[in-house]
DNA sequence: TTTTTATATGAATATTTATTCATATTTTAT
DNA sequence: ATAAAATATGAATAAATATTCATATAAAAA
């Protein structure tokens, strides 16, 4: 009798875990209430991105937040259930963060041209502000695949949306698949974004540089016999 | 007088960590020598392969290697000081193989877009077969951050070198930054790979296309108005 | 054949890391 | 002023992980 009750409890259990699993995953984290407690969170938030920007997530413990961060072991609990769940409330902010940097530079944006010029400036240069932004994102290939799968998927889909529109009013040729260019101009931006962080001494008049050398290669190409070999 | 030995040691070790630290780090495994050892080392690379595939490096733990591998926990250390050296070989082995794949597909171009048309196909394909070298690489900016640089680096000169020829005979444009271009190309490559690889039922006749449409920009840019804006 | 070298083993040890909990303090609500 | 809620603490415990080493066996060299 008592196999009845504990398979109705996995059966249960199946059912909760395959149609809220997703969801519940982002209730890892609790707000604090109070100043004190918001002092606290922010030691604990300052400290997870100087070490996961230094030796990334895997390599910082628990303990190395906790001592960097100057709470107590129990403290960082109060607000955490674990590493994974500071990291994902992390890569939350910074993924608003980019988003919402790259809409503020498209939105005064006349044409699609323009819009990917200004958006291609403005995230090469977060990144260049923020290294961890970049390779925050970027890891989570290795935290979490599905999450990394489904940030780049989602960006090339409201990519998709907004190309097909310049596509419509004539902007973008209409003779080359959406998708392929939306992962083209995400390539680019990562990796001209590589390189501009690589060289350490680079500024603002090298970020121009490059994307104003991209943008030529989006114009005409790179090739002079345009029918290729 | 200890103080002065203590300072010579310590200077005299500065100095070999300065000039041959970087040849020491390759140092960290041993080949075996028998028939019977060199079946240990197989099983240990086999089974690192696939953990570091499935878990990522950190994820994966030295007993998980010795439990799936089916070698005594000293079997590991007869032929690698740690996890890190492991993945090293990993990588070395990997980096090696996708350049003799890329070398082979380009050899017998005869125009560099010939060339990069063939070399972004038989990155794809490459990735394609085995996912675990693409992740490898990427990883290996949270392993060590040095590593990763290195390798885009002298990937991209080795790059300007073969786009600079291509300037010279007229086949890519003149008026265009060769290192910006080069990292351009990487950035597509690896997009585009990742674009396939999110597609699990993608298969030759996918690449055939996605390949196309990135020559198709290649050639001659995405915009109608050339003009820009 | 004997000696030497290479390899295999896994229990034991050392180290690191995650997590809990009883107790104390501070803040907010009543 | 008092009760309730929020927060802080860190020693203690639990769990995971890395590494060593004495012992044994197999292969190659002498």
């Amino acid at each position: 009798m008592h196999n009845f009750f504990h398979y109705l409890i996995v059966f249960l259990y199946m059912i909760i875990y395959n149609s809220f699993g997703d969801n519940m995953e982002k209730l890892n984290y609790r707000l604090p209430k109070t100043k004190i407690g918001e002092h606290s969170f922010k030691k604990i938030i300052r400290a997870g991105k100087a070490l996961f920007a230094k030796d990334g997530f895997q390599s910082t413990s628990i303990n190395d937040i906790i001592a960097k961060s100057k709470v107590a072991a129990g403290t960082f609990y109060i607000y955490f259930d674990n590493k994974l769940a500071l990291y994902m409330y992390l890569l939350d902010e910074y993924r608003v963060n980019i988003r919402k940097a790259a809409a503020e530079a498209i939105k005064n944006c006349k044409s699609r041209y323009e819009a990917e010029k200004s958006g291609l400036y403005a995230f090469i240069k977060y990144v260049k502000k923020d290294p961890l932004a970049y390779k925050i994102i970027w890891e989570s290939l290795f935290v979490d695949q599905k999450i990394f799968k489904e940030y780049y998927y989602s960006f090339a889909q409201s990519y998709i949306h907004n190309l097909k529109k310049a596509v419509e009013n004539g902007e973008v040729r209409a003779d080359i698949d959406l998708e392929t260019v939306a992962y083209i101009l995400m390539g680019i931006a990562n990796f001209v974004g590589l390189q501009i962080i690589f060289n350490e001494s680079s500024d603002n008049v090298d970020i121009d540089f490059v994307v104003n050398e991209s943008m030529k290669l989006l114009e005409n190409g790179m090739f002079n016999n345009k029918k290729g070999a």
